[in-house]
DNA sequence: TTTGTGATTGACTATTTAGTCGGTTGCGCA
DNA sequence: TGCGCAACCGACTAAATAGTCAATCACAAA
């Protein structure tokens, strides 16, 4: 049985948002566990390296963001469909979770990152699979399914950055239209 | 006069290159001007901390970029045009400059990047200014121009690694025209 | 020749930090 | 009750590293 323990849990979760907020370079491993009220050596007893916990971060992280997107496609939908979903998904995600976003940026141009660690991610497959229907419709452009993917990542990336500049506004349902039909203009046919 | 020493152009030789190649944090200042064949002093006469080097670096390069891109393209040239010589040149100078692509992927995500710094840019209103025309010719979507600069950045950014994965294939032509299709695609109207 | 100024050196330090270690505590189970 | 093992502690260390400094050098102007 997996427990995780309390103490765990307040380093993962201090972790997470230090190094959202200050970096991963930026964050000393003694505060990390300053903050989270534990011992220094509880630390190093659950992730032998800082690498490790960076790691296992990154994995639990992009694990949730792509349980929550895709699920909620539902099989029969059309192509179209199935894309505005899954953006519309991240969006939410990002903007309830904004310290994943944070990390995620940073890890994902950071040497910790690497294609062994994105192919590893068993969901990456199934979005694959959605862009590969896609094309097999004839409805997305013949690209490398890997490249759509990433993509539709990139393109949700410039959407939250645009939809955090603009919070203000109170008419942002527009506005997501527009950022969707820039999202549709670059994978459709 | 503007003249730099023969020593401080090895130093920023040296730093690009060891910067793009080990990032920001494994690279110690040391090992810099070790590399440049100067004295550990010199580094901090030229640039009173790391920073100040790293973020001085980073200007360059993107000075030098968009002079390359910009200057391509013409007066009276449609936007389609504009857009496609511009996400050309980029593509060739970082085809060209791999270390350049290397470094400004790593500072756009470090903690050092800020909606100033880019701004402060002088080129990037003529990228701007460049969007605007489009806009206003209702060729391209209507949206924030910095935003359309900030896209045709992240598309010319995902076209790069792809093709750099494709490279060992001849026929790249093709891909490249697929992928300029997925640019215009994103931002025509 | 003198004098001032920027280039240059490299040994030195003060600090920071990842990771260790010897030992304690608490808990389930036989 | 006592065994075994994981959770847990926090003082400690060894290494790394950004930045300093006192001193020399080169050279141009006065």
């Amino acid at each position: 049985m997996k427990t995780i323990t309390k103490k765990k849990q307040a380093l993962i979760l201090t972790a997470k948002s230090l190094f959202a907020e200050k970096g991963f370079y930026g964050t000393p491993t003694a505060q990390i566990a300053r903050d989270a009220g534990v011992s220094n050596g509880i630390l190093f007893h659950y992730f032998p390296t800082k690498e490790d916990l960076i790691k296992t971060l990154y994995i639990d992280i992009k694990d949730d963001i792509f349980k929550y997107t895709l699920s909620q496609v539902y099989r029969g939908a059309t192509i179209k469909e199935s894309l505005y979903t899954l953006w519309l998904a991240s969006l939410e995600w990002y903007t309830e979770n904004p310290e994943d976003f944070q990390f995620m940026l940073q890890f994902e141009n950071s040497p910790y990152y690497s294609e062994d660690i994105e192919r590893s991610h068993r969901y990456v497959q199934m979005a694959i699979s959605i862009m590969e229907d896609g094309m097999n419709q004839g409805q997305l452009k013949a690209l490398d399914p890997l490249f759509l993917v990433r993509l539709l990542s990139a393109l949700v990336e410039r959407s939250v950055f645009e939809l955090n500049r603009n919070s203000t506004d109170s008419s942002n349902s527009t506005l997501q239209n527009q950022l969707f039909d820039v999202v549709w203009g670059a994978l459709a046919k």
